[in-house]
DNA sequence: AAAGTATATAAGTATATTCTTATATACTTA
DNA sequence: TAAGTATATAAGAATATACTTATATACTTT
């Protein structure tokens, strides 16, 4: 099991830089806060920069790099493009989260134990 | 409790991407789940080095930023410098981290919901 | 088809990150 | 006290990030 987990850490490891560098900037935190708090489904980026303060690019950019990040999808309707969160893939990210932390957690545990 | 939520996300997110920036690097991770995954309790700076490759000053330079995103607490005993996680600490970043999610997800589940 | 709107992309700039090498500091031991 | 070891810090270079403004692309509506 140790060695099981020595080797997926390494792959674990570039994934969840990728992940922790998607989320590392305030304003993409706050597009994905105003993307579960708003009462509507389906938000336009033009929308999304205005409720966060961002330029049109500027949110756009940060939509990008969600989007890659396997954060978010983009659905074009129309004129507008309507991100919404990609679900299967953040629980995944969440998974890949909690093991990182119950690694954290259980070691803290285990020294608290007296090894 | 959403206007609560919603000036709770703004210093939320600023904390979260403080977390997410000290996390953000492939090395760090690895220095993380090397601490985690020793036998043992206490590992020194150069030790941490050579067991992942790094310079010693680039390991001391990333133990630092982990030391001050309160992910990992420094002891001096002697000629050493033993570097351990910060249990309530890394307890809270993941709370912090789970409600993140958390409005994530419920989100997902509303719209699966229809609305 | 033309004009208007929404979004993305391009290019440039300022700043941040992550290394490197060299050196300083703190401690230990001969 | 001098020499050795462990760690931190400093300074500089290469690269990455996050914005800006300008423009391109895709779609809609008149």
């Amino acid at each position: 099991m140790l060695r099981i987990k020595t080797e997926y850490c390494c792959d674990l490891s570039e994934e969840l830089e990728e992940l922790f560098k998607a989320l590392a900037n305030v304003n993409r935190l706050l597009l994905i806060y105003k993307m579960t708090s708003g009462e509507m489904e389906k938000v336009s980026v033009t929308q999304m920069a205005r409720m966060t303060g961002l330029t049109q690019p500027a949110a756009s950019q940060h939509l990008k790099i969600l989007k890659t990040a396997n954060i978010l999808n983009a659905e074009k309707k129309g004129n507008y493009i309507y991100y919404t969160f990609n679900h299967n893939a953040v629980i995944s990210h969440k998974e890949k989260i909690d093991f990182l932390f119950g690694c954290v957690l259980s070691k803290c545990n285990k020294i608290k134990m007296g090894k």
